[in-house]
DNA sequence: CCCACTTCTCAGAAATCTCTCAGAATAACC
DNA sequence: GGTTATTCTGAGAGATTTCTGAGAAGTGGG
């Protein structure tokens, strides 16, 4: 299910919590993964290890992340990056970051949301083969565009917030399996949500009525466990 | 919907942050882009790149735009420019300097304007096979000249000002994909912008009160992710 | 110099979303 | 069947995001 891409990010941030975390995340989906804890270090891996792309804190102790990414360039290394940066920055910052194709996400971050942008940026930057269907994800009469932020249910149009968006995405990345609560939790909230994994009971409920209105249900609960994206079919097991 | 086409394009300016602005926005839309910070350095890159066409600051260290742009000529080489000129540059300069299909547009200026602008001059001086409908773009009954700078909804004339006019562009361009805020904010207003990304909701609201009093509205917003412009119901697929 | 137009800021209204909570429903277990 | 643990769902308070009108400031034409 999570293609094989071997592709190779290098995460920069202080924050080793911060740091670990995403590595963790982006292994996990089969990514190459190093990371850098200052603009110094990053040069100099960046060097070596010729990154696809990178996920950049602005807030560096040395060089901040603007003055990083303006040498690489400089450097002739052409990578995409995704920038990290405080919901605070000033806008003046974080301007004109969109136009060579870069993104960024503001602190606290979802992990799928992350990962979605940074699959975004990958495929904007063509490291990767252009797959026009790439950015729709499909299961039985699901469809999920990133693009263009659609889903339909058996071809009908179906209205989601930006939670429950992300929140059937996971589900139907990980479709087919069975993922937790505290799963749910960990990648589409973000991370410093304090809350209590009832919420993910909430959401669900929200999804059932909005797309499982239709025949056959697809989001099913594992009682004990958690929820799982599957079609009724399977006789056994 | 970056359209592939390889032209080459040499960007003079001696302001550095100015002419990597435009190079990035460049080879991001698919051109092939190299950088020249004075005239003497453009005379001789022009040499050995051939570009299709110049991006030209007339404020140089050395040489002015102007006599790069005759030295080139004398020299054979038949590339059309696209000057860039401080707002207060007197008009007759320029209009007496720029032959033929050339063009300047004044800084600051948007990235698309720019771009758009450098598009119509490679049509114009042939470098690029002819794409007779190239000046028109279409979505639903919604079309916008480039050339005449007339739009029409439904065959209707509607008049808007630079900037709606720009960002619509910009919304056509996109037509279907989600645009973020500031994807609008860094493509569609002044480098030089210091404002906040609230002036594009303003913005948005003005063009739908030109665009979307018909039926049906084509600028949809997506709430915490952007605007997009659709037809509503696309019924399978 | 005036007028028309445009750009931009601001702030209140409207829309929508997030999250908590608590009782109802369901499943599991004895 | 009764009991307990778990999940579902509706209601609502509060927060956030977006929309829009009003007006100040800037610009250019006549």
């Amino acid at each position: 299910m999570t293609t094989a891409n071997d592709q190779r990010i290098l995460v920069v941030d202080d924050e080793k919590s911060i740091s670990e975390l995403i590595a963790t995340s982006l292994k996990f989906v089969g990514f190459d993964v190093r990371t850098a804890a200052s603009g110094a270090d990053a040069l100099r891996q960046a060097e070596e290890f010729k990154p696809h792309a990178l996920i950049l804190d602005v807030m560096l102790p040395d060089l901040d992340g603007f003055e990083v990414c303006r040498r690489l360039r400089a450097d002739g290394q052409d990578v995409g990056v995704l920038f990290l940066t405080a919901k605070d920055t000033t806008e003046d910052k974080i301007k004109g970051l969109t136009l060579g194709g870069d993104d960024y996400v503001t602190k606290p971050f979802s992990l799928e949301e992350l990962v979605a942008r940074l699959r975004a940026l990958l495929r904007r930057t063509g490291v990767t083969e252009i797959q026009p269907d790439d950015e729709v994800i499909r299961f039985a009469d699901l469809e999920l565009n990133e693009a263009t932020h659609e889903v339909r249910r058996a071809g009908v149009l179906v209205d989601l917030s930006p939670t429950e968006f992300i929140l059937l995405r996971y589900l139907m990345i990980n479709a087919d399996r069975v993922v937790s609560k505290s799963q749910i939790l960990d990648h589409v909230w973000q991370y410093d949500f304090r809350g209590d994994a009832g919420i993910v009971e909430t959401y669900i409920s929200y999804l059932r009525k909005k797309i499982d209105i239709y025949e056959p249900a697809l989001i099913h609960t594992v009682r004990g466990v958690g929820y799982r994206m599957r079609l009724p079919a399977k006789v056994a097991q």
